[in-house]
DNA sequence: CCAGGTCGTGGAAGCGGTTCCACGCCACAC
DNA sequence: GTGTGGCGTGGAACCGCTTCCACGACCTGG
C-alpha cells in the first residue's frame, strides 16, 4: 500500500508539501507540484480515507436514513438521492429502517460527526432527543417527506394533496367517497396518511357530504392489508362508489378487491391513490402526482450546498408541488 | 468528543485497558472492566470509527456496486442485502452504476482495503483488471448475478429459466413464440437476457418449431421500449401467439402494446416475463420467478462469513432455483 | 528461597493523513 | 549592506484508536 511517504521520497520532497498539493494549496511552487503529481500518478496513489478523515475530523459521508422496506415510495426518493450525489467527493452509506429500536440505533451513532458528515432523514419523524444531539455536533441535517423544529425540510402538502383528490371525485359526482389509509398512530410515527386524510374529511365537509361510520379504513402499509380491508368495505350492497387511498399502493390494493368481487373500475368503482409510483401509470391509476425523484434529488442537493458553504441551513420548509394525474380509474359515479 | 483518554482518566487506567475492554480481550481482570465499563457509560463514549479503522486496518464497511436505475430488480436484490446487512457491525456503502464511466470510477478506488472491507457486486460482470486488483488488496468479493473467475457467485440459471419459459409456452400449444430482450451487448456487459433467449431458442429447436426472421427482438431494458417494440412485433395480421420477454418489466410493456391494439391476454396473446418483481403478480403476469431478495441476502451473507472467517471464498457458484409462476397471461392459443 | 511463568497493566509506537510552526531563501526598500 | 517580509518548504505534532513491549506482582515448582 503506497503512502503519501512514499511519494514525498519519490518527488523529493516532504510529506506536507505532497499534502498540500493533494489539498490544492496555493503554496506550492508550479515546479513541485508537477514533480509531486508525477509521483502520484507513477506510484498510483490515492489517500487513505481514512486517515484523511481522522485527521481531518470528517469522513466524506452522508448518512441516508430510509424506510427503505416499508414504503414503495422511498426507493423512488433514494433515486433521487443518489442522483444528486453522484459526481460529489461523498459516498452514501444507508441505515435502513422498519422499528423504532432501528431507528433509535442509529440515531445514537449517527449523531457525531465522525460518522457522517451530514445526514438525510427520509418520511421518519426523528425523535427530538437526536434533532438536539446533531445540533449539538454540528452534523447538518435535512429531512425528507418529514418535518421537524429548527431543521430544514423538503416537503410536499399533504393535505392538499387529499383534497386535491377528494375534489376530484367529488367534482365527478360521487357522494359516498371512502378513505383507506395508515393507521393514524404506527410505531414510526408516519404522518403522511393522516394528513391526506384530512384534506379529505376538509373536503367532504366542504361539500356538504357526510363520511359515514366505516366508510373510513385504517391498516399497516401493505397492499394485502388494504386489499382486506377494501374487500370488506365493498361488501354488502350499500358501498361508496368511490375510494380515496393514501398511497398508489394501497389504491392497488383496493383495485385487486373490487377485480375480486367483479366490480367495474371505474364504472361500478372509482379509485384515486397518492403519490404516482411507477406501477400506478402501468395500471392505470389515478393518482395524486408527487415528485419522489426530484423530492430526493432537491433534499440531497440541500445537503451538499450546507455542506459546501459549512453552515447549517435555515429552518426553511422546500415546498414541492402535487399534480392530479387522472388516468382510467375515476369516472362519474353510475346512474342509479 | 470524549476520547479514549477521557475514559482512561475517568476510570483511573490506561488508555490501552480501555482499548482491550472494548475489544474484548479477555486480559483484563472483571475488576477494572467493570470501572472501565462505568466510565463508558458516564461519559457516553463512542469509540471514533474513523480512528479505530486507521488503526486497525480495517473500516467495517461493505460496498455494493449496483445498477440501481437499470433494473427494478436491483431494487428488489437490495432490500436483501439491506435485510443480511442488519444486524451486522458493517455498514452499506451505495455505489450507483448507470455507465462504464461510472463503473470504472468507482472500480478505481474500491480495490482497495481502506475503501471497503468487502465487496458486493451485483449483475455488472467486473472487468478482469479490477478483480485481479481486488485479489491482490485482499477485499473480499462476491458476485451476484454474474460471473467472474475466481470470484465466489450466487447465480441462477437464466439458460434453464428460458427454457422453462419457452417450454411452458410450447406446452399450451404455442407454436410461433416470440422473444423480447435486451441488446446482446449492452453498455455494461449485463448478459442475462441473452442468456434466456439462448434458452428460448434452444426450446424451440428441440420442439422442431421455427424461430422466424423478426420473431426476436432487442432494445434497452426500458417498458416503453419494450413496448414499442412489441406494438412494431403485433402489427400487421400474422403475429405471433405467445411472446417471451426478458424480464417483467419488459413483459409489462409488451402487455402495454397488447392492449394497446385491442388484443385479449391471453386469448390473442400469451405472455411470459422473468424475474417475479413486486408488480407482476398485481398484473397477473406468468412468468419465471427468480428469488431476488434471497439472492441478496445469500450473497450478503457469505460475505459476511468470509470476513469473519478472515479467509477469501472459493470461487464457488452458489445457484439459486427457479420456478415457474402460472398467472393469467397465459393461455393454449385460439383455435384457427 | 529463588528462577521462571503467568497475569494484568501502562505507555509508547504506529496507522496515514493534515496543519502548524520554523526556517532558509530571495527580493526589495532604505 | 542590512533589515523586512513573503514565499516555499520540511518536519513535528496531532487526530483517536490498536497493539506491542516492558514491567511489576503474584504464583508455582524444584
Amino acid at each position: 500500500m503506497v503512502t503519501i511517504a512514499d511519494v514525498a521520497a519519490h518527488a523529493g520532497v516532504g510529506a506536507g508539501t505532497v499534502s498540500r498539493v493533494l489539498n490544492d494549496s496555493p503554496r506550492v511552487s508550479e515546479r513541485t507540484r508537477r514533480r509531486v503529481l508525477d509521483a502520484i500518478e507513477l506510484l498510483d496513489y490515492r489517500p487513505n480515507p481514512l486517515a484523511r478523515g481522522l485527521s481531518r475530523g470528517r469522513c466524506q459521508t452522508l448518512g441516508v436514513v430510509v424506510p427503505f422496506f416499508t414504503h414503495a415510495s422511498a426507493v423512488e426518493r433514494l433515486r433521487g438521492v443518489v442522483a444528486a450525489l453522484d459526481g460529489s467527493l461523498y459516498d452514501l452509506v444507508l441505515f435502513n429502517v422498519e422499528s423504532p429500536v432501528h431507528r433509535d440505533e442509529h440515531f445514537a451513532t449517527l449523531t457525531r460527526r465522525d460518522r457522517a458528515d451530514g445526514l438525510l432523514i427520509m418520511s421518519l419523524p426523528p425523535p427530538p432527543g437526536s434533532l438536539r444531539r446533531l445540533a449539538e455536533s454540528g452534523v447538518p441535517v435535512v429531512l425528507l417527506d418529514t418535518h421537524g423544529p429548527g431543521v430544514p425540510a423538503v416537503v410536499t402538502d399533504d393535505v392538499a394533496g387529499g383534497r386535491l383528490a377528494t375534489r376530484h371525485l367529488v367534482d365527478l359526482g360521487h357522494e359516498r367517497i371512502a378513505f383507506l389509509g395508515d393507521e393514524p398512530s404506527n410505531p414510526l410515527g408516519f404522518t403522511s396518511s393522516s394528513a391526506r386524510e384530512r384534506g379529505y374529511h376538509e373536503t367532504m365537509e366542504d361539500a356538504g357530504l357526510k363520511v359515514r361510520t366505516g366508510d373510513v379504513r385504517h391498516g399497516p402499509h401493505v397492499r394485502a392489508v388494504a386489499r382486506e380491508l377494501a374487500a370488506d368495505l365493498l361488501a354488502g350492497h350499500e358501498r361508496p362508489t368511490a375510494v380515496f387511498a393514501a398511497s398508489d399502493t394501497q389504491a392497488l390494493g383496493v383495485l385487486e378487491a373490487a377485480r375480486a368481487r367483479g366490480l367495474q373500475v371505474p364504472g361500478d368503482l372509482s379509485v384515486v391513490g397518492f403519490d404516482d409510483v411507477e406501477v400506478s401509470s402501468y395500471a392505470g391509476l389515478t393518482t395524486v402526482r408527487q415528485p419522489l425523484f426530484e423530492s430526493g434529488r432537491r433534499a440531497a442537493t440541500l445537503l451538499l450546498e450546507s455542506l459546501a458553504a459549512e453552515e447549517p441551513l435555515g429552518e426553511a420548509e422546500h415546498h414541492l408541488d402535487l399534480s392530479l394525474v387522472v388516468r382510467s380509474t375515476t369516472a362519474p359515479p353510475d346512474e342509479g
